[in-house]
DNA sequence: TACATTACTAACCACTCAGTCAGTAATGAA
DNA sequence: TTCATTACTGACTGAGTGGTTAGTAATGTA
């Protein structure tokens, strides 16, 4: 009865270890990555959890992303600045008012990011960035330096069309920030 | 030529080692201890740094504060807890509207905490929080409640004395307390 | 069935840091 | 001056964790 294990245990059917499945491994990884960021922070997340809670052994995690702070920015594109490419697309062909577009822009950013998991990412770029420099400054170039330029396109498209006052730019795109930036701390730190 | 030490350095004259202050070294530590927990959080701030910035050696803040959670809790107590009492004293022998009580007391809640390092610890409580449930707990009893009773408190007597409409307390005192904490984060996690 | 490739594992290393403790020196009393 | 007390030091320990790698097993190919 020669089988392909010399320790068989008295498995029950279906546990196949040491399954191969390089295609399936990041986008899991992912999943599991931002669960456990969001959840306990960066700095706070082992790497042997981000493995065990994909199912893997924590080597696999390495073999797929080089460092902790790499597994980190990955998280980062896949859940947030990933979408700005489509987002300026829109932004491109909207029709529509200034305060239709803000409204807009500002819905689909909390059906997408607000709304869902990834807005902990934010507020866990406020707890620990100064902990971590090097996120911080890719968080820094790839996320809100993008979300500024966003809605200072659309404000200064409301201002073209003479929909809003010629407001200072900078003093309102910090407002609109701050508003989504309160909703998610509400979420992710009060009741 | 007998000194007391048997390597005597080239001292220029007044760097005395080893010095005994026993009243001293408590209100040092804390006060070290504020700065590198306000400036690199909980988790980040190691017990040697805080030993150092106070002056002496990583044993001696073990000599006076039993482990890193109960420093923290002594920073907690020594800059925001402690103040209770006072303020629940001005409570009670406050002559004044409402609206000059509860504007009172925001004042003097800005001037000796908002305003201070110590909003720090605020923030602080926010983004690490979760990670350390003791330190959350107490906080939670020591800072928290007794806050929310103090506002409470303030709103009830404005509304005994027909000054404030009947709204619900319990709103109230969030929308009351959201105010602060959103100027808290401001300062320390944005511009 | 035999062999080559490679996804995956698990034991290991290097390093950090909270907390300990044997020893040292400042101080006060006799 | 001598001795006892104790504030203070700094080397050490052990637990925890990011990252490495030698080895293992799943898969494809002929």
């Amino acid at each position: 009865m020669p089988t392909t294990s010399l320790f068989c245990p008295p498995d029950t059917g279906l546990a196949p270890k040491r399954a191969r499945r390089k295609e399936a491994r990041p986008g899991e990884l992912l999943d599991a990555a931002l669960d456990l960021f969001v959840e306990k922070g960066f700095a706070a997340t082992r790497m042997e959890e981000v493995a065990a809670r994909a199912g893997v052994s924590k080597g696999t995690v390495f073999l797929y992303f080089s460092s902790k702070e790499e597994l980190f920015k990955a998280v980062v594109r896949h859940n947030i600045s990933g979408r700005f490419p489509q987002w300026n697309a829109e932004f491109e062909s909207f029709r529509g008012s200034g305060a239709e577009m803000l409204r807009y822009c500002m819905q689909s950013w909390w059906d997408g990011v607000g709304a869902t998991q990834a807005s902990g990412i934010s507020k866990l770029m406020v707890s620990e960035g100064r902990n971590f420099p090097e996120i911080a400054a890719f968080y820094q170039s790839e996320v809100v330096a993008p979300g500024h330029q966003l809605i200072r396109r659309v404000l200064q498209r409301g201002i073209d069309r003479g929909e809003f006052r010629a407001i200072d730019l900078d003093q309102a795109v910090y407002g609109v920030i701050a508003s989504m930036m309160f909703l998610i701390l509400s979420k992710h730190s009060m009741g």
